[in-house]
DNA sequence: TTACGTATGATATATTATAACATTCAGAGT
DNA sequence: ACTCTGAATGTTATAATATATCATACGTAA
């Protein structure tokens, strides 16, 4: 499979796993752009230079980014960018299911599954800083379930995870504070 | 029951609901501010005059509310209050579980159930900005589930659900964009 | 009384995000 | 080709949120 980092099939639970170290990152990026390229298409919004390089960007990371560290790297080509320059393409993307935001450290990560809406869970290693993205249907229905029950109406949900990734506790055994 | 808006039994789901418009808010912040000290007694850490005035701003408010709006309000007491002022009692408040911060909404809240340590997801209605505070065992046992399946160590959980509320749904019923 | 730790005061600055107005440019209709 | 329009981007300024750092006060234990 030439994606890696990703098993998009239907109705995958686990959109993006954390990343192995070895992988080859120009081809899950390109994958990435052309997934873009082809939900654009199929909405008929425009995926401009602009937004194409700021979600190489985003991708280029492979982790969650800030918005002005994007900024910093989006200089190399455009010199003149400023924050609205990056803070409209991030909305896009986001708008287009392209990009996620991670409130939990104001940052913004490339989405695993961008063909398909879903509702997304995010697991972030306190260490490594790596991320796992998920869409659990379990998780979700027991918030909806709950909602229902209190007669809330849900739009959006927000589910960030704080804790340690397998290989880091694999790392350093037992040694949380 | 003196404590309007807190049903904090021992496993209690619903840990603060959405608030009715007519309720003894005095009481309920006198409530809060009486759980704190006792709180706060039982782990030997200091309850200051600050600290507690500023968790009075954040139950007066009785909804979310930023730091520089609390600062604000601090200052009518307190003259030459300043940012690290009011942030450095949230860290105190929040580190004691006696406030919760609503990461998508930079914003903080009073804790329902302060006695007791527990998972929180909140539910943050769009429209009047008011929120109910749950501590519903089957979302957090749907995450940690997951999590235990990848291997991934939960330390802290974000789960915040945006949507409409029962009574905003009432008085403006379908009118969703 | 001194020494120490905790809390607060005070000043400056970092970080994240948006407002507002100007310019460019591609495509639709003429 | 011309012009109108709307979308995208450029540009400047500023808002909103949060932290770093050093100074001062104050209680308390030695």
């Amino acid at each position: 499979m030439g994606k890696q980092g990703s098993n998009a099939t239907k109705d995958a639970e686990v959109i993006a796993p954390f990343q192995s170290h070895v992988h080859d990152h120009g081809q899950c990026v390109a994958d990435a752009i052309s997934a873009a390229e082809t939900r654009c298409a199929e909405d008929g919004s425009s995926f401009t230079p602009l937004r194409r390089e700021v979600l190489e960007l985003v991708w280029s990371s492979h982790g969650p980014i800030g918005a002005y560290e994007l900024l910093e790297k989006l200089r190399d080509s455009r010199r003149n960018a400023a924050p609205p320059t990056v803070y409209r393409a991030l909305d896009f993307l986001m708008e287009h299911g392209l990009i996620h935001r991670i409130e939990s450290l104001n940052a913004y990560i490339g989405c695993g599954d961008p063909e398909r809406h879903h509702g997304a869970q995010f697991l972030i290693c306190r260490d490594c800083q790596s991320v796992a993205e998920l869409d659990d249907k379990a998780i979700g229905r027991a918030v909806t379930r709950r909602a229902d029950a209190l007669g809330f109406d849900v739009e959006q949900q927000t589910v960030e995870v704080i804790g340690q990734c397998a290989d880091c506790s694999a790392r350093e055994p037992d040694d949380r504070k």
